[in-house]
DNA sequence: CGTATAAATGCCTTGACAGGAATATTCCTG
DNA sequence: CAGGAATATTCCTGTCAAGGCATTTATACG
């Protein structure tokens, strides 16, 4: 989870990542796109690869790197742990709560700044 | 998007998050629980809440932290949109894919779901 | 007030990492 | 096998961010 969230977090990487959401492609096209010297890129997607964010497929002297579903899903799976915090529901319970920690004005012994 | 992730790739802030599902903390409660002295605590505290990620509520001299969902909730919708990419039924098209790619006995089953 | 508690800020050092340029590697083709 | 295309690797450098420590700010209380 955290490998994900730090092969994602570095901009070029993410836009990588972005990019390759519509197929997988080579090294020099993606560096093309995304005005980057192939160095820069192969080390990214090196990090990716790592991440188990890439897969790679050779043909001839390409290399061929496509998204690997894997850590986007685990992710995706782990936000849903916090989806309460967001649904309705919870929202109205939010400031249900909300209301009660700070309306303590009822509260005689109780003063305001 | 990306400082939501920048935010959550360290390791110790992460952890403060998934403490924070359970409800708003004070600093020291965070510290103790995770091992971390005040100061990093506060210094990691100021980063989530510059991403947007905790809100502060002062109480006394304390300071309540709590999570706050949206970043999360727009990091969860960035991800559907790589859903299809662990869908079952693109899944299988992968491994069709895969097949026809590498050299592959003509085998044509067929599954449907 | 003086003191105590809780938290924030500032300074410093160190390590990780991204970019640039040069070079090495791999694999195709004639 | 030479040469060239596509990619990987290496070395170097500068930047930035995290941790440690000391200090400051905010708030309560006797």
């Amino acid at each position: 989870m955290l490998q994900t969230l730090a092969a994602l977090a570095e901009p070029n990487r993410f836009h990588i990542v972005e990019l390759l959401r519509s197929g997988p492609r080579p090294v020099n096209d993606i560096g093309e796109r995304l005005k980057l010297n192939q160095p820069q890129v192969s080390k990214h997607l090196r990090v990716l690869k790592e991440a188990g964010l890439v897969d790679v497929q050779a043909r001839a002297q390409q290399r061929l790197y496509e998204l690997r579903p894997q850590p986007l899903h685990d992710l995706h799976t782990w936000l849903e742990r916090y989806r309460q915090l967001w649904d309705a529901r919870f929202a109205e319970l939010d400031e249900l709560i909300e209301g009660l920690t700070k309306k303590e004005k009822s509260d005689g012994r109780k003063k305001r700044k």
